[in-house]
DNA sequence: TTCCGTGCAAAGAGTTTGCATCTGT
DNA sequence: ACAGATGCAAACTCTTTGCACGGAA
C-alpha cells in the first residue's frame, strides 16, 4: 500500500470514528505516514511546524492517542529514550534497533505469528500482541569508529536519534 | 542454581567489582534474587523496609544500576507501567505478560539465539541484545469475567501488579 | 450554533542527581 | 582515615490533563 492510500485510510477511519479532521490533525497523519522511518513525537512536531507553527506537542500526542485506539499505529516505547511510532505496518513485527545512532529497521520474519500461536498454546496465554526487538549496531555503525572518544573524523552517518 | 547461591555470586560479584557491601545493598540484592517473579522497583523497597526502615528508592535504583552494569540483572522496561527486574535469569529470553494481573511468565525458546543470529546475518547489524515479550492474558485471567465492570464476585487472583 | 479540538501551562510518574552526612574497608 | 554509600529533596524527561478560546461540521 503506498503512502497516498495509507494516508486517506487513516483519514477516512477518523473521520467515520466521528473525530473532526482539522489542518493539523492531518498534517499528523501526513507526516506520520510519510517519514520513512519510526518518528518520534518529536520529529512529527517538528516537520508539521513550518506549515503550523503554534501547533503544540500535546495536539500531537492526542492525535497519535486516537490512531493508537484504532490500532492504526505501531507504538514503540523505550522506556526513557521516549516512543518511535509506525504508522505504515501497525502490526506487530522485529525491529532491529541501532544502539549508537538509532536506526530502527523492520524484519519479516516468517513464521512469526505461528512461534507466538504456539508459546501462547503451551503456556495457556491468550497472546493478542507482542514485541520482538534487537539491539546492536547497524552496518554502517558497525564500520564505523569503535566507540568515538572525542575525534571528529568519523562521519557519524546522522540517522535518527543521535543521542 | 540455587537463589542461595546466586545470591553469593552478585554479593561476590559487587566486592570484586570494588563496591561495598552495605546491610543495604546486601539486603536489596537478597530481595531480588528471592523474589519469585519480576519484581518492581518499589517492591523491592517495600521488601526490605522492615529491616531498613530508612532506606530510600534511590539507594535501590542504584544498586540495581550496579547490577545492570554487570549484566546480572535483566531490566524489563515497560514505559509508563515502570520497569520489573529479573536477577535469576539475567539473559534475555521471552515473557509472557498478562495486561489484566501483571504476571509475568518466563519461557525458554529453544533456537532462540540461532533465530536472532540469522536475523542479525540476514540484516548486517552486530547484534547484542533482544528482548522478545508477548501480552495477552494469562491462564488466570482468562478464565475469570471477561472485563469486571463493577462486580465483587470474581476472584481476581492477586499476581503482581494488579493496576 | 454546537461541540470538539487546540494550545498553553501545569500536573504526573518514574527515574536520576546533587550534596551533606555516614560508614565499610 | 578516606573513598564510597546513603538518604533526602530537587531536577529531569516524556507524557497527560485542565481549561478557555477557536474552528469544523
Amino acid at each position: 500500500m503506498d503512502t497516498r492510500t495509507r494516508l486517506a485510510s487513516l483519514l477516512e477511519r477518523l473521520r467515520d470514528n466521528g473525530h473532526r479532521l482539522t489542518p493539523q490533525r492531518v498534517a499528523i497523519v501526513r507526516a506520520l505516514i510519510e517519514h520513512d522511518g519510526h518518528p518520534t513525537v518529536e520529529q512529527l512536531h517538528q516537520s508539521i511546524l513550518p506549515d503550523f507553527p503554534t501547533t503544540s506537542l500535546a495536539t500531537v500526542y492526542k492525535t497519535i492517542a486516537l490512531l493508537k485506539e484504532d490500532g492504526e499505529v505501531l507504538e514503540l516505547g523505550f522506556g526513557e529514550l521516549g516512543s518511535r511510532y509506525d504508522g505504515r505496518h501497525p502490526k506487530p513485527h522485529p525491529h532491529l534497533i541501532c544502539t549508537r545512532c538509532g536506526a530502527i529497521a523492520d524484519y519479516t520474519l516468517q513464521g512469526l505469528d505461528e512461534l507466538v500461536a504456539r508459546m501462547a498454546a503451551e503456556t495457556g496465554f491468550a497472546v493478542d500482541s507482542h514485541r520482538f526487538d534487537m539491539f546492536g549496531l547497524c552496518p554502517a555503525c558497525r564500520g564505523a569508529a569503535p566507540t568515538p572518544p572525542t575525534d571528529g573524523q568519523a562521519a557519524r552517518h546522522t540517522e535518527h536519534r543521535p543521542d
